[in-house]
DNA sequence: CTTCCTTTGAAGTCA
DNA sequence: TGACTTCAAAGGAAG
């Protein structure tokens, strides 16, 4: 979101922003504010989006001409995946990345003090010669070091590292948490030399380096410098091109469009395209790396393979190398972009059920995470959709519901709260659903893939900015943020969302950040559109049977309330 | 050993 | 448009 800082203007609510953040930089206080913790947590989504933006926006502008160094990795996207969640695990320590302004949102706290790059965006010489070397042992793509495994050798650690906890990547410097997420503009930068046809970028006579002609042309999504991050080991190698290698591959032949960067928008274009250049995408079937390594996001079939199934010809057995192989090439799986819950359990490994004891910052990293991801993943797959791999999987039992009557309250529905369909509109809860839609303001892939990307692309990422609520007295609507895919969440969002849900963040005085797509209804403080609960139960019948309330909340949204830590039901 | 279940969130489908 | 379904990861429970 660099272009709306660019604006100057843009950095509405900013301020308001960084300022609601701080106070809720008490956070601590959540235990004993525990009713408000959901929607505060919305607030913090927000903000915490909004300040990712709006610090990324600072930096941009600062560092718009610094170049960042590439680290390319290729590492597997789920290595990098774990390598990034140790690195979200790891504390913020050493004030390295600790920035005493965000405190919630550390991710964006890399200090220059090592950023080799001089201030006009020229690499400085000394730097240069500083951490050339590094990177050489990171692979530079720029240096197209033969030999990739010896390199990897040196830099990954043994393969006894590969274990999921264990980042594959250890790098001396420590790694900030976000790096990853930030630098996924990195690839503007890539050194890699990118199809002259896809890429924009100049290549540098002294240093050979592609660089950005504009600083216009830099990733609006994550203008962190470039030059700051390059410092610094990239956590999330799968969102860093080594050796033309991604978090998400493409699929051979899986996507629609040859060059997806045509799909996409400036930024991501040059980064794709840098980053799929035809020499440095070697085609891999079956989603290989070059490594061997499976790829994270794209699971041929031939490698993981769901047990028993071989519905839909996209499944193919390793076994039967045939025709059904090239239908495998064509469509490998690519799994679905992991939610936020989904990269905590990653990390934390089954401490799902303290998915709610976590910090309203803590969920909130991981709720900018998941966006990134989504947003990454969109632009990566820009035809891919999750129904793509519907049906990839066994289908669970309970397909129909009519034999899971409502008195089947077994297995699945054990929890199912009752239906209060009255009370529904008395009080809106707090829908984590919706609240999830905070966590990743507006990221239609669709639009994305579009050729208007760009716009909707601007406008997506102009959502995080946040809105400093005002109190506007809807009481009947307060808004929520519109749903991140769905483009048209923001609309119908605003309907849906006040029937359906919640008062997160009316109730909350605290500024809530609007995605600016979304009307911004500011929503008074203290006011909730519907008389808040007074008792925790929701009134709002939960969304799917699946997310029930637990038997003691009479009903609670499938988002446990604060009040109500979800009861882990193990 | 395999399958299912569980969690939350996102996205797709259907009436 | 709302309700519902499916899938994502990963561990445990059950068969």
């Amino acid at each position: 979101m660099p272009q709306l800082n660019g604006g100057g203007g843009d950095d509405l609510g900013a301020n308001d922003e960084m300022i609601s953040f701080k106070d809720e930089g008490e956070q601590e206080e959540k235990i004993s504010e525990n009713v408000s913790a959901e929607r505060d947590l919305d607030d913090v989504k927000s903000s915490l989006v909004n300040e990712s933006e709006n610090n990324s926006s600072s930096s941009d502008s600062e560092q718009a001409e610094r170049r960042p160094q590439p680290r390319p990795d290729t590492e597997s996207y789920e290595k990098a995946r774990d390598y990034f969640s140790e690195a979200l695990r790891r504390p913020q320590d050493g004030g390295f990345f600790k920035s005493p302004h965000y405190p919630g949102y550390p991710f964006l706290m890399i200090p220059d003090l090592t950023n080799p790059y001089l201030s006009n965006g020229s690499l400085s010489p000394s730097a240069r010669t500083l951490f050339v070397p590094q990177y050489l042992q990171m692979k530079w793509p720029i240096l197209d070091v033969p030999g990739t495994a010896g390199l990897k050798d040196s830099r990954s650690p043994t393969p006894g590292h590969l274990s999921n906890k264990v980042p594959v990547v250890q790098h001396a410097h420590h790694v900030h948490p976000l790096t990853p997420l930030i630098t996924y503009s990195n690839e503007h930068f890539s050194p890699g030399t990118p199809p002259s046809h896809l890429s924009p970028e100049i290549l540098d006579p002294k240093t050979g380096i592609p660089r950005t002609p504009h600083p216009s042309e830099l990733s609006p999504y994550y203008p962190l410098s470039p030059g700051a991050v390059g410092q610094i080991p990239h956590p999330l190698g799968w969102l860093v091109p080594q050796q033309g290698q991604h978090m998400y591959s493409i699929p051979p032949g899986g996507f629609r469009h040859p060059y997806p960067a045509l799909a996409m928008n400036a930024s991501m274009s040059s980064l794709v395209s840098s980053r799929f250049s035809p020499h440095m995408v070697p085609h891999h079937p079956h989603g290989l790396h070059q490594t061997g390594i499976p790829h994270p996001a794209i699971v041929s079939p031939a490698i993981k393979q769901e047990p028993n199934h071989d519905h839909g010809g996209s499944v193919m057995h390793s076994k039967s190398p045939g025709p059904a192989k090239k239908e495998e090439d064509k469509k490998p799986h690519i799994k679905k972009p992991l939610n936020a819950f989904m990269l905590y359990m990653k990390e934390k490994e089954m401490s799902a059920p303290k998915w709610h004891s976590l910090s309203r910052e803590e969920q909130a990293k991981y709720y900018e995470l998941a966006r990134k991801e989504r947003q990454l993943h969109s632009q990566l797959y820009p035809g891919w959709s999750a129904r793509d791999n519907y049906g990839k999987r066994k289908k669970r039992k309970r397909d129909n519901k009519s034999d899971s009557a409502p008195e089947d309250f077994s297995s699945r529905n054990k929890k199912q709260c009752v239906q209060y369909l009255p009370s529904e509109k008395m009080c809106d809860s707090p829908a984590s659903s919706h609240g999830s839609m905070l966590d990743s303001p507006a990221t239609p892939s669709a639009a994305l893939a579009s050729p208007a990307a760009p716009a909707a692309t601007h406008s997506e990422q102009a959502q995080p900015l946040s809105l400093t609520t005002k109190p506007e007295g809807r009481s009947h609507h307060h808004h929520h943020f519109p749903l991140p895919g769905k483009p048209s969440g923001s609309s119908s969002s605003s309907s849906s969302s006040s029937s359906s849900s919640s008062t997160s963040s009316s109730s909350s005085s605290s500024s809530i950040s609007l995605p600016i797509g979304s009307q911004s209804t500011p929503i008074s403080p203290g006011q909730s559109p519907s008389p808040p609960c007074t008792t925790p139960c929701c009134p709002r019948p939960p969304l799917s049977t699946r997310r029930p309330c637990t038997p003691i909340m009479l009903c609670s949204n499938h988002s446990p309330s604060p009040w109500l830590p979800n009861q882990p039901t193990k």
